[in-house]
DNA sequence: AGATTATCTTGTCATCGACAAGATTGGAGC
DNA sequence: GCTCCAATCTTGTCGATGACAAGATAATCT
C-alpha cells in the first residue's frame, strides 16, 4: 500500500477545512435555508457522518464559516483603510468602502454573520473575530474626531456603523437600487458614505450642539 | 349533529388565519431555522397536511407573515409621525422611532422581512407592501428639504433609510450596546436618528458641498 | 510490532416538506 | 328538501435531513 497522494486514502486529511470552504461555497449557492450538512459531506467526498468528528453540528459549521467571515471581513477594511492614506477622514471612508465590497462579494455569509440566528451558536472564536472587527471600526471613527467628547465619540461610532452596514445591507437584499447598474450603485454608496463622514466630522468638531 | 360552535367542527374555518398567527408567534420563538408547516399545523389543532390547501408551500406561509409585517410596519411609522407634529424633520425622527420600535418588538420577523431569503419567495403582495413602506419614508425625507435637488434628496433618501435600518438591525443582531439597557438603547437610537436627520436636513439646505 | 486513539464508514431513528388518495363538510342548483 | 360538486381536512407515504450508535480503517505512540 504506497501512501501515494494520488491514491485516494481513508483519511481525508483536510476534512474539517474542505468542509469549511464546500460549506462557504454551498451557503451563497443556496442561502441559509438551504444549507445541509450532508450536501456538505457530499462535495467533500466523504459519508454523510463524517462531519460529525469535526463539528458537534451543523450550527457548529456555520460559526466557524462565520468566523472566517470576520476575519476576511477585517481584512479587507484594514487593506482599503491603507489605500486611503493618512488623513483620517479619508481612511473612515476607505474602511467603509472596504466593508461593503466584502458584502457586496459574499452576500449570504454577511447575511449569516449578522443575522439573528447568529447568537445561537455564538462561539468564543466567533465573538472575538467579531469584537475584532468592532475595534477597528471604533479607532478609525475616534481618529477622525480626536477633539471630540467620549460621549460624542461613542455616538459617532454608532451612528457610522449604522450608516454602512444599513446601506449595504438594503442594497443586498434588493430594497436599495435593485434596477441601477453596479456602477451606479457604487456611486450611490459613495455618497451615502462621504454623507456619513460628514456628519461625523462635524459633529466632532463642535461641542456638541442641543 | 348540532352545529354549536363549541362541538369541533370538521373545517376549521379560519384556518388560514391561524396558521399565520401561530406561524407569527413560531418564528419568534424558534427563528427562521426553528419554523417549520407542521409545528403550525401543530398549534392550529390540524393534522400536517392541512396547511397545504391554504398554502402552496411553506415559503407561501412565510411570504404572507412577511407582508403582514410590511403593513404594520407601515402602521407603526405612520402613527409615530402623526405623534410628532407637522415639523418634517420631527416627522422623520418620528418615523424612524416607529420604524426601530416595530423592529425591536418583532425581531425575528423584521429580520425575516429585509432577509435575502425573502426575495426566493416574493410574492405581488409582498412586494408592494414593502414599495408602500418605502415610499412612506421616502416622502418623509423629501418634504424636510422640499428645496434640494432632486438627486440630493434621492440620496439623502438612501441615507436616511440606511441609517436607521442600520442601527436597529446592529442592536438587534446583538452587535450595539448589548449590555446596555433599553432606556439607555433608546437614548443612542434617538442620537443616532438625531444625527440623522441633522444630517440630511443640512445637505438639503445647501446647494451641494463638493 | 502491538496497542491506543482519531477518523471515517454503514445503519438507524425521528422529523421535515411535499404529494397522493380518501373522508367529511358546506353550498349551489334543482 | 335533495343531490351533487368543490373546498377542506384526514391518513398514509416518499425522499431527505440532523443526530446518534456501532463497527471498520488508518495514524500515532510506546
Amino acid at each position: 500500500m504506497a501512501r501515494v497522494k494520488t491514491a485516494k486514502p481513508y483519511h481525508h486529511g483536510e476534512l474539517r477545512e474542505a468542509l469549511v470552504v464546500a460549506g462557504r461555497k454551498l451557503l451563497e449557492e443556496k442561502g441559509l435555508r438551504g444549507f445541509t450538512l450532508r450536501e456538505c459531506a457530499r462535495r467533500a467526498a466523504v459519508s454523510h457522518a463524517a462531519p460529525a468528528h469535526h463539528f458537534a453540528s451543523i450550527d457548529d459549521l456555520l460559526a466557524e464559516i462565520a468566523t472566517l467571515g470576520y476575519h476576511e471581513l477585517t481584512a479587507a477594511m484594514t487593506a482599503e483603510a491603507r489605500r486611503s492614506g493618512q488623513d483620517p477622514a479619508a481612511r473612515l471612508v476607505g474602511q467603509g468602502v472596504g466593508y461593503m465590497a466584502f458584502a457586496a462579494a459574499n452576500p449570504v455569509l454577511f447575511q449569516l454573520m449578522f443575522s439573528r440566528e447568529a447568537n445561537r451558536f455564538e462561539t468564543p472564536a466567533l465573538a472575538q473575530a467579531a469584537k475584532s472587527a468592532y475595534h477597528l471600526h471604533r479607532e478609525a471613527v475616534e481618529a477622525a474626531i480626536p477633539r471630540a467628547s467620549a460621549e460624542v465619540k461613542e455616538r459617532m461610532v454608532d451612528f457610522a456603523w449604522a450608516s454602512v452596514h444599513g446601506f449595504i445591507t438594503l442594497v443586498l437584499e434588493g430594497q436599495l437600487g435593485e434596477k441601477d447598474s453596479p456602477r451606479a450603485l457604487k456611486a450611490r454608496g459613495l455618497a451615502a458614505l462621504s454623507a456619513m463622514v460628514e456628519a461625523v466630522v462635524r459633529a466632532g468638531g463642535e461641542p456638541l450642539s442641543a
